[in-house]
DNA sequence: CACCTCCGTTCGAAAACAGAACTCATGTTC
DNA sequence: GAACATGAGTTCTGTTTTCGAACGGAGGTG
């Protein structure tokens, strides 16, 4: 197996990692959810080479994960946004700060918080049931083919 | 910037990926969350070298996800079981599950069913607010620094 | 002893990457 | 109007990682 048929796999783990699972993706990801937009400010924000930027934005355009679009013509000039489908990643990525949260914050807590502005609060998320509503542990999950 | 210094950087997401942002960390991860736990069925499952699942193998036991234990002397064999450090990345795998399944499914549907046995029902994951319970999404949070 | 099973390690080839230079279309300063 | 600046990339070169395939080894089995 290479990288390059892990998308074909019958599984949907290979088939999201296939278009998310490396590091600088993710890392970039995680800046599209920090309301950053534009090539220069990745490049500031994670300190890595310009190429490597532009090939992890360009495969997430194809993959329907941003949209470049123009924000002004005379120079145009593009910027990245998620499309929905790339909004749809916030439980992933959310899921991730809250494991790091936990597991790897230092004496000053976690770098971030989140507020839940419906109600005010800061918070952690969840992983709840979308049937009964209560939440989830690992070991409550029977997994079997469909 | 390096893969190896992405550890260090104050950011959640950055520490997290630094460990499981891999694609077959991933995978690895998948297959333990299903009941794999020994070398030649990760091998038969994942279809890549040896090296490689011995490498991510020995990584996840350093970082305290998964735990390397006898299961057999007279020849001591080991298996590879998720401790609670890894337990907790359930929300993880399923939150990647699911975003696989809602935007790379084929007609087919699913090709795996999650049954919370608590209730009895299939289900999808649902991330919700620690403090009031309501599900979330990414434009109902705001992020501030800590 | 020959062979098998399970669990890795080694090594050369292939791929990813950093960093710098280059492009290009415009705008701004001297 | 020459020189410099800006934003968004692309290209090049040499180093670092990653990977597949083959090998090793510890113990059991016939």
């Amino acid at each position: 197996m290479k990288w390059n048929e892990l998308g074909s796999v019958r599984c949907s783990v290979a088939r999201s990692v296939a278009v998310i699972g490396d590091r600088w993706t993710l890392m970039v990801l995680r800046d599209c959810f920090l309301g950053v937009r534009r090539f220069d400010d990745f490049e500031a924000r994670l300190g890595i080479s310009r190429s490597i930027i532009a090939d992890r934005l360009k495969h997430l355009v194809e993959e329907g994960v941003l949209r470049r679009e123009a924000y002004q013509d005379r120079p145009v000039r593009h910027e990245y946004r998620l499309t929905d489908k790339g909004l749809a990643l916030h439980p992933v990525i959310m899921a991730i700060v809250h494991w790091g949260d936990v597991h790897y914050a230092d004496e000053a807590g976690p770098p971030l918080l989140h507020r839940h502005r419906a109600c005010g609060c800061d918070f952690t998320p969840v992983m709840t049931c979308s049937a009964c509503g209560e939440s989830v542990t690992a070991r409550e999950v029977e997994v079997r083919a469909s």
